[in-house]
DNA sequence: TGCCTGAATGTTAGTCGCTCACATTATTCG
DNA sequence: CGAATAATGTGAGCGACTAACATTCAGGCA
């Protein structure tokens, strides 16, 4: 029926490792929970998890979304100043976004909100989509002091948006961004 | 001469551990300092280390400044949107206070910036903040989602612009920082 | 001055995240 | 089927951090 192939080894025990972890980091937390006994309940050894995720907090974090990004805020006109050509371009670059698989998201970025040393590892992993969005702004004409300002605010704002749909168990994540843009872009 | 009283022992090893601890940073790495290694350097153990830090991070971040912040964005007026709000707030809190001991801090800062690891210790670090100028809003009438997005990216851009003045030779803190708020308050 | 109490430090052992070198078992495809 | 390659296991070890317990040191008081 489904034109997928069936799922390789591989895949099989990625997809329990992750099925798995984020059980555990639900049920007892992510600190009180070790890579050891992900690997164990995934049937595998402690090893075998590090060669899939090159950290613990890598199950939790993914973020394939930089191209975008930058591509969205390369078409915002250069008048505007850096910050709310950055807002602007983030805000419809995810208008133009299909709505992704929410459900298992949702489950990682809880678990990431309310886990202080994953709020840290968060921001540190924002840091590749941070340098992109620095990197297109300066092309675009922005010292790179003012574009790291503005790259980091609004960045910040993105992630509490984030945040703040996780912990509500209702809403579309684009309604979330949006309104956590809106907060920002006071000028109009 | 000096009114001060002879440094106690705890007071003593306390700086030696610093002193050491940031040198060693600056010029082998933070990854690449050991605590065995400070410990030793300061003629004390790993475990004395941990007596005087929870955490190897900790001798780099401090984290004075939150009832300065709160009070001051108190002080805005309360018809401007929360955004504004804080980052006002910010602004006049730094203005009105002394320029603090810069050498030692710009240090760490330094390290800090330069140390993948520690940005996200810092994001984290600066959660205490965040949560202190999230109730301070909120005790002004504003959501607390809308409160957690305005203080995340005033912090965040709070934070890029500390980095921007650690990597910079030269300028003072306050000047780097009023810049930093300049490029968020597009609005007037 | 000498003791005595509490602060400061040391010792040992252990957990957890993570890495490396090397051996072993599965898969897959010619 | 057999060989190449992918996936996994083993064992040893490092570094951050914790806990229980023993020891030494500092400074005030008789």
């Amino acid at each position: 029926m489904s034109t997928e192939t069936p799922p390789s080894k591989r895949e099989r025990t990625l997809a329990a490792l992750v099925e798995h972890g984020l059980d555990m980091f639900e049920r007892q937390g992510y600190e009180q929970t070790t890579v050891a006994q992900i690997a164990r309940a995934a049937g595998v050894t402690e090893m075998t998890f590090f060669r899939y995720f090159p950290a613990k907090e890598h199950l939790v974090l993914d973020d394939p979304y930089d191209p975008i990004l930058t591509a969205a805020i390369a078409a915002e006109p250069r008048e505007s100043p850096p910050f709310l050509r950055a807002a602007r371009g983030i805000r419809s670059a995810w208008r133009a976004l299909p709505e992704p698989e929410t459900p298992i998201i949702r489950r990682k970025v809880r678990i990431a909100a309310g886990t202080p040393s994953l709020r840290g590892a968060v921001w540190r992993s924002t840091g590749n989509t941070e340098q992109a969005v620095v990197e297109q702004l300066v092309a675009d004409g922005a010292t790179p002091e003012v574009a790291r300002v503005a790259a980091a605010s609004v960045l910040a704002a993105l992630v509490a948006g984030l945040f703040s749909w996780a912990e509500s168990e209702r809403g579309t994540l684009a309604d979330a961004i949006e309104r956590a843009l809106d907060v920002i872009e006071v000028a109009s």
